[in-house]
Order: structure tokens, then sequence, then C-alpha cells
DNA sequence: GGCGGGGATCGAATCGATTCGACCGTCGCG
DNA sequence: CGCGACGGTCGAATCGATTCGATCCCCGCC
């Protein structure tokens, strides 16, 4: 009995013998071998079949953030009919700069997604190009050779940001993302303003100014979760010169706005207009329905396996931008008459 | 320049004189070798470095729900450090059940971990023992040659109703996560309650039951999410012998209740109790904050870490079972005096 | 009866790194 | 001056499956 016969019985392609392949099972049942060692064919083959998607800096809070997660689940339900599996990849930890997740340097993968695109000066991307793995970045500064997919939340924060017009506001705050690793807290600074390497928060920020609004204050937070988004809004809203309209760049950050306004009993949109992004299902806010920017998250998702499989054909995919759609809820209303 | 010499230079271990390993270094440079493939490695050592998290029957369900995410959380956390990558496996899909998910046949894992158990007959398990993977089961069916962990949810649900009968409470209704695969809605009759196949879901009602009380209603739900609690909250508070108290098996679902009893108009506690369970942060139910009883999610992230850690050491990690603590909110109160 | 063809099976090379044992050169010590 | 020891380098075997080409056998046809 040979090996290639045995490989021959195992993989059902290519000419065999009925008899031959049941001699075959039959034999390996009595040894209790297990299959194909996935090692040996995957070296044989040159391909892992694993997809190694690389989560910011902690695992946790990209966790924490349903728009990852719906992203990475229309990814697996794209990657999994291929037959290709998604490693978690933790990025370079906070604290010291030079240290890499190990994981990154020594997985197997075949490709790697970058979510949330990283700063422009991503050590991620430099080891990733340095090890010749294919790369898809999702929502970040375009790079030579790495396929982009992203959304044009530029023009969709432009939009809500007219529809505030619209309703007659002229004070508007805004809430942004963190602008670095650093994460501060609190209003930005001009200098602070000048310096920003998330590329997202970036161009949502940009998105807002298109519309030729410059924002009273631009509050930034530490992290795009509701707490952080209650605090903004504590702080926004007992401020003497309270804002009429605040915009956020993320549902969650608005939500904790909405949040923080009640508390204080403000009414909104009444005494408050609240815009989100993200266009998040938040059944929990009822009965206030978020106005705000809604992304195809499953889609994108989708769209990002896709260039995960054409980089596997060694093609390199077009960057995609999807499109925003403008969801008005109930939390923006014309601007108090004072 | 041999093989040989080149492979101590990368890895760094091993007798080697600097001038060789810079030769070598430069050399790999010049050819734009990119570091040893780790597929040669993996099939040298007999490790792939991978650990296989099995996720329910679809990922997108188990992306959505907090409890799972952050024990996914607390299990990268643990296992990054060690070198070891998670590989998120989707489990067998809905319809068809000899469909057994590719990836689970032929990823490389050198553990595997199932999330919560699975039901008794789960197909997963015994294609695991098949292929010899060693397995971590969280919240299932103990079985032979398996490591386990686990948390007293038993106890817990027992202690949560407790707390209810020292209020007064005699109408108590429950509502509880899917009972099987089938995952229907609404008031199981007693022909379905003797056939629960989904572990945790019948601790949590044993634990109910140690308690001496029979409930007035077992709500099933479909998914633990707040909109199924919602609909089950709905169903139960409008019917005309509404419940004092109801108690849920998941903080989502109780979540939801409470934002169906607030939309009838019902105050909490005074009207109605309402408990969960796992012990959620949820900021956004304020100013409610949730009765519940909270298990250590991150702690039990860890420990199926530790358990994978033993097993890859070739010893097999004795079964875990974390305690739970009952903390009590705004959300449960004395039995209204009709 | 002989030859051609086709289906089944087998050998051997290959993927890439690791690692053990062997070998070699040099240095130090007696 | 010679021998032993040690640090450095190299060969070759090994992990396990895949796959191409070769071989072999049997059957059918002339």
């Amino acid at each position: 009995m040979s090996v290639s016969t045995a490989s021959l019985a195992f993989s059902g392609s290519g000419p065999i013998a009925d008899a031959t392949r049941s001699r075959v099972l039959d034999a390996a049942q009595a040894l209790a071998y297990a299959g194909p060692n996935p090692l040996g064919r995957q070296l044989r083959r040159g391909r892992s079949g694993i997809v190694g998607v690389i989560m910011g800096d902690a695992l946790r809070r990209a966790f924490r953030d349903p728009v990852a997660v719906q992203v990475l689940d229309g990814l697996t339900s794209t990657l999994g009919p291929l037959g290709l599996g998604v490693l978690l990849v933790p990025g370079p930890h906070d604290p010291s700069q030079p240290a890499v997740d190990p994981l990154l340097e020594s997985a197997a993968m075949d490709v790697a997604v970058q979510m949330w695109g990283g700063t422009t000066d991503d050590p991620v991307l430099e080891m990733l190009r340095r090890r010749g793995t294919p790369t898809v970045l999702v929502e970040g500064t375009p790079q030579p050779d790495v396929a982009a997919v992203g959304i044009d939340d530029q023009g969709g924060m432009t939009e809500l940001t007219r529809h505030l017009l619209d309703l007659g506001h002229t004070r508007i705050a805004t809430v942004t993302l963190p602008f670095d690793r650093d994460r501060s807290e609190g209003a930005a600074t001009p200098a602070r303003l000048a310096r920003i390497s998330w590329e997202i928060t970036r161009r949502r920020l940009a998105g807002v100014r298109d519309a030729g609004v410059t924002p009273t204050v631009v509050y930034e937070t530490p992290a795009s979760l509701v707490e952080n988004g209650a605090a903004a809004g504590r702080a926004l809203l007992s401020a003497p010169d309270r804002p009429t309209a605040i915009l956020c760049q993320s549902d969650l950050l608005a939500s904790g706005v909405v949040l923080a306004a009640r508390e204080l009993g403000l009414r909104i949109p009444q005494d408050v207009s609240v815009a989100g992004f993200d266009g998040l299902d938040l059944p929990w806010l009822a009965p206030d329905v978020l106005t705000s920017v809604a992304q195809p998250l499953a889609r994108k998702g989708a769209v990002i396996g896709e260039a995960v499989a054409e980089l596997l054909a060694g093609r390199t995919p077009e960057p995609r931008v999807l499109p925003v759609e403008l969801r008005v809820g109930t939390t923006t209303g014309p601007v108090p008459t004072t």
C-alpha cells in the first residue's frame, strides 16, 4: 500500500478503484489515522487557507464595537464558503511602539486584512509589506500595492451636516473618534487638530467642513463607547453657550450624548439635536430613533472578502468605496427658537 | 552558505558567529527573502500555534452577544502572549444537519474551544474527537476526555430566585434562551420543556426549580437579543394575570423586558420586577440598574486559555466551575400590594 | 496469439524549516 | 610541539501530503 494511493483515496480526486479506496479507509480506521494532516497539505500547496484580521491596537476595544463586529461577521460569511478561516491578530500593544505582536510576524496567513486602516505611519503595514503578505486595507490612507475598501464617510458627513443646516442650526459641536494612539479626551486645541493621524477621524471631520461648517467645539473621545459619548455630552451640554446640535462620529457616541441630554433634563430634539454615524440598530434608545448616516456593514465585510479572494487569485482589486445613506430619525429637529 | 546555517541565523538560537549572521541577513535582504515560512516551521514542529474557536451555529449571532464577545476577548488576551492565534470557526449551518463546516474538518488547529457547549448530541464534538483534536468545552454537558470550563449558573439562578421569593413574589415568569436549534418562540409546552437540548438553558431553568419555584410561564426566545426580550416582555406583561416578577436567562433579554414594561407604562420595580443573568454593564438602561447574576466574563476567557495551555502541555486540566455573584440593582423590589 | 491502449497503482521529488550528529579549524594548555 | 576541547558550520534526515511521470497489468481487438 503506497502513500500516493492513500492520498488519492482521501482526496477523492484522481483515478482509484472503489475496492482500493475502501481498503485504504478501513486500514485508516484500524490504525486510528485521523485523515490528512492539514500542515502537510498546506506546506505542499503553499497556502494556509488563513486570512489574518488585524484588529487595531487591542482586541478588547475592537470587540466592544458593534461596527467592527458586524463587519467581521460579513467577512466570515463570505470567507467561510471559500474555505478560508479568519485568524484574529492583535495589533501592536499601546505602550511600547516597537513591540509588534509575535503572531503578526510568525503566523501563517495568505492575506491580511487591516481593519480601520490605522494611522498614516502604521508599523503593521510596513511589517506586512516586508513579509510580502497581500493586504486589504479598510478605511485607511491609500497605499501603493494594497487593496482598499472603505465607505464614503466624508460625503455622508457632509450630507448629515447639510441636514442640520437645513434645520437652521448654526452652533454645531462635534464629538469625534480618537485622533491617534494617545487617545486624549476633551475639547481639541487647534494644534492637536492639525495632527490627526487616524484617517477615519480626519475624513469625517473634513466632511463637516465640506458643508461649510466650523464646529463650535471639536470634542475628542478616547474610544467609541456609550460612556465616552455620555461624558462628552455632559461636558458640551452643561457649558454656558451650549450648542443646538451635536454631530457625533459614531452612533455609540451619539447614544451617550442622548443619554446625557436626558439626564440633564433636555428634550430631544426640541432643546438639542443629536446625530450619529454608522446606522446601527439601537432598540434600547427607544422611543428615540437616532438620525445617522448608515453604512452597509455586512456588505462591507462581504466586499472585503471579495477583495481577499481577488488577491488570492493573484489579481489586484480596484479600490472600493461603498455608498452611505442619510437616515433621518427623531433626534434631530428645527433649531430652538430661544 | 548552507540552509542550516541560515536557519540558525534567523532563529537566533544555537551557536553562530555574528559575522555569519549578518552575512545571512544581508543575503536575505538582497534576495528579498521574507524570513522563515511559517508553514515549514509548523510542519516540522507538528504545531500550528492555532486555537480554533467554534462559535455556535452562526457567527453573526455569536458576535451580537456581548457575553461571547467578552469571553473571546479574555481568551485572546491569554493566548496572545503564548504565541497562539485564535481562528474563528463557524459551526454547522442551521438547515442541513450533515453539513459540518469545511474549516472544521480541514483547518489546522492544535486545540479547539467549543463555545457554549452545544447540545447533547453535538456533531461538532464527534468530529473533533475523530480528528483527535484536544478540546475545551465551555458550558457544556460533561464529556470524557474533554476539558470543561463553566460557571455555577444553576446555583446563581437559585440565589436570584430566592432573592425574588424574599421580596414576596409568587407569580414568577421566566424568559429563557433557546431550547435547541429549532429556536421556537413563545410559551413552552410541557412536552417541549421535557426536551431541552441546550445545556445552558436547562441548567438555568433547573436553578429556578431548585429554589422551589415553578414559573407561571416559561417563555422561550429564539435568540438572546434585546428585541427578543422586548417581544417576550410585551407578551407576558399584557396578559391578564401578569406575573409580578420576570426572571430572564440573560441580561439582554431582561433589558428587552424592561423596555417593554416602560412601553406599556408599567413602573419598575413597583409594578413588576425584572432580573437578568450575566452581569453586563448596560449604561443605556439608565436610570435603572439591572438586578442580575454576574459571571466573570474576562476571567472565564482567561481560564479557557489556561485550559488550552494545559492541553498543549499534554496534561488534562480539571473541570473548572467559576463562581457567580448576585448583584441586586434597582429593577427588583417588593411584590406590589395589589 | 500478439499488440495497443487505458485504467490503476506506485516511486520519487517537492514544499521549507528544523535539528542532530559529524566535521573542521583554531586556540589554549601542558 | 602536540593534543584536547570547543565554537562554528555543514549534511542529511525528518515532518506529511501532493503530484507528475512511469510502470504494470489486463482486456479487447485485429
